[in-house]
RNA sequence: GGACGCGUAGCUCAGCUGGUAGAGCAUUCGACUCUUAAUCGACUGGUCGCAGGUUCGAUCCCUGCCGCGUCCA
């Protein structure tokens, strides 16, 4: 034992808890338990005395399974589900007599999460697979040994049923008891069982209680809004965004398998971090003395493998870049992969469109997505396609009312005059309109100019900017954060970004005519880049010496930038890949798309969290699992 | 990294200009055999994030720190 927190208290002395019969429940010598109150701890001594109870009664205080007949889904799957049994053939609630006729018996388990005692009856809603269940508890059905069981029942607590289907007089399905057996309890307080964990930072610590809680967020309905007027989600319940989750998983999976693309994992531990430009999180391998770094990629070995002829391949894992966390990062983050021989970027784009609204279709059963606040169309039809110089020429045009000529991507001078002129013009109408930025739901005019203003100036003011862009490579990035400043945020409805500077792409093809651009896209949705295609660089000279660039630029400083020759990839080339377009979509991203999330947190089960409690050292040992830095 | 905001009972939240804290739910006890945010009655529950400072006196004002959020970089 090295650390403690704070409030460890010892709970329990060694002794037998209970020993009713066969129900024996042994406290191992003594232990150490945690309580945040005195609140949380008489409560769990008192849940402890209920449970000596009810293993008086002749229950098993933790039973080790229940026969059930039927599940909670809203759906019928292997297991037969008890909800759609209340519905005749047209999908009406059946009545109440029609009910009682058909006597349907069914045996189901469930948490406890709403009880209501009425004297010798009660009812209680069970929860189970997110689908709710009325029972009724009447003490002439089920004895007096089972209803004194259900007085010491808690919210929280896990119990099967058996009984019939009956309707009550306010039309509620429900399941009128005839046997009650304990599962399990809960021995620490639930959240407010009415509107759930309000706290957004113990949603996500706690997500065992946000995924069976949390109703989702409901926008304010306005003080003369009819009367059952139902408000606006705005974010939808914790359960829903991962089973929806999943079922992106499931379709991409899908999508790709039928399309003769073979799965496969590659190292998430790597020698030498490749394929993005990150920061990397490092690790030590202790048997080998050896350095390790989490992947930030695994585009390398993917093209490995179509070396090997492996010539459609996808993946889907964790990447690893050690960076920020915002609305749209988390340190981990999972990332689909997928490459593709004899093909070329324009091939991945029409994919790219067909992908999203198979998926969209397969998780939503609709193209149409609200996110924000604007309802998003992921329908083919509707992805607009700039190519990057496009975007620039045609957003400064709409924000700024510049007439910007394809020349000023031409040369350094060219470029510096244009970024001259649209600094000056955002600083100098502030307050000019932009209705078609407004309309695309983003902030307040004057201040968007200040965003585009501070954004150049901070270009400009760059002690030797001019010196510094002197280079094309610096040109090339320039460009790349000129867009990202102008263009990203109107990148709402589904949009294809393409043809890319060389500096900033050093495993994409150059184009045949233009060999300062590259035959790359990305595609926006919502606002924030998801996916990022390119045709592969194929030539391994060509590559060995971007590689060195690369390092170049990190002895200039850019941290991202890679830090060695992936040599042996080099070679891998040298053995011949074909010509072969890969991308790469952020499966977190999308997910945020299709469930309307705001937040990479609310798609990620167990974001990245800071530490809440201090921790004091006990004695002089080191923590368990401590790993080298 | 910066600006702003938040942190009060287990949960959800009030708390005016500085005078040592309230509600609902949950918990505990009682009543109730068709309730459903059940109802009715009684009770309990707090280091007001942490540490300093100002003050006769701090949940409130100031500073620092921690955690979270929003916007920006």
């Amino acid at each position: 034992m090295g650390v403690v927190e704070r409030n460890w208290r010892r709970v329990g002395e060694g002794h037998s808890l209970y020993s009713e019969g066969r129900n024996i429940v042994r406290e191992t010598s003594y232990r150490l338990s945690q309580f945040e109150s005195e609140f949380e701890e008489n409560l769990f001594a008192a849940r402890r005395e209920k449970l000596a109870a009810i293993a008086a009664l002749g229950q098993q205080a933790y039973p080790n399974s229940f026969a059930f007949t039927h599940t909670l889904s809203k759906t019928a799957e292997e297991i037969p589900a008890l909800l759609p049994l209340g519905l005749d053939a047209e999908g009406a609630p059946k009545t109440a007599e029609a009910l009682e006729a058909e006597h349907i018996t069914a045996a189901v388990a469930g948490r406890i999460v709403a009880i209501r005692l009425q004297g010798k009856a009660g009812f209680a809603t069970l929860l189970q697979n997110g689908a709710r269940l009325q029972i009724y508890v009447r003490k002439d059905d089920v004895g007096e040994p089972a209803f004194e069981l259900y007085k010491l029942l808690d919210l929280g607590d896990h119990v099967g049923v058996t009984g019939t289907l009956m309707r009550t007089r306010t039309g509620e399905l429900t399941l009128k008891v005839q046997t009650l057996t304990f599962l399990a309890k809960a021995m620490l307080p639930l959240p407010d069982k009415y509107s759930g964990l309000g706290d957004i930072e113990l949603r996500y610590r706690r997500r065992y209680l946000d995924l069976f809680t949390d109703t989702g967020d409901f926008a304010e309905l306005a003080g003369d809004a009819a009367e059952g007027t139902k408000p606006e989600l705005l974010r939808a319940p914790a359960r829903e965004v991962f089973v929806k989750r999943a079922a992106v998983l499931r379709s991409l999976r899908n999508f790709f398998d039928t399309r003769g693309y073979l799965e496969v994992e590659t190292p998430m531990l790597h020698t030498i971090a490749g394929g993005a430009a990150a920061r990397t999180f490092t690790t030590h391998h202790n048997a080998e003395d050896m350095k390790l770094t989490l992947r930030i990629a695994p585009e390398l070995h993917l093209k490995r493998l179509v070396v090997g002829g492996l010539d459609r391949v996808y993946e889907i894992n964790r990447n690893f870049r050690n960076e920020g966390i915002d609305r749209t990062h988390n340190p981990e983050f999972t990332m689909l992969e997928f490459y593709q021989a004899y093909a070329n970027y324009h091939d991945l784009m029409d994919l790219t469109q067909e992908l999203v609204k198979q998926v969209a279709m397969d998780v939503n059963g609709t193209l149409l997505t609200r996110f924000n606040g604007v309802e998003i169309d992921l329908a083919p039809h509707n992805w607009r396609k700039y190519s990057m110089r496009e975007a620039i020429t045609n957003f400064v045009k709409i924000e700024l009312g510049i007439d910007a000529h394809e020349n000023i991507f031409d040369s350094v001078q060219n470029f510096l005059a244009f970024l001259h002129i649209a600094a000056e013009t955002a600083k100098a109408s502030p307050n000019a309109n932009s209705e078609s930025w407004k309309s695309s739901g983003g902030r307040t005019d004057a201040r968007r100019k200040r965003q585009i203003h501070s954004g150049i100036a901070g270009f400009e003011s760059i002690p030797g900017i001019h010196a510094q862009l002197a280079t094309s490579r610096n040109l090339g990035k320039a460009i790349a954060e000129t867009f990202e400043l102008l263009a990203e945020p109107h990148l709402i409805q589904p949009t294809i970004i393409y043809d890319f500077p060389l500096a900033v792409s050093p495993l994409s093809k150059v184009k045949a005519d233009e060999p300062e651009w590259v035959e790359r896209f990305e595609f926006y949705i919502g606002g924030f880049e998801v996916g990022n295609a390119f045709s592969e660089l194929n030539d391994p000279l060509d590559q060995r010496n971007r590689f060195l660039e690369q390092l170049k630029e990190r002895e200039r400083g850019d941290a991202e930038a890679m830090a060695e020759v992936d040599e042996d990839y080099v070679r891998a080339l040298g053995y011949g890949l074909p010509p072969t377009a890969g991308e790469g979509i952020g499966i977190d991203r999308l997910t945020m798309v299709l469930t309307g999330s705001r937040t990479i947190r609310d798609v990620i089960l167990f974001p990245l969290m800071r530490p809440v409690k201090a921790v004091v050292e006990v004695d002089g040992e080191q923590p368990h699992g401590e790993s080298a830095e």
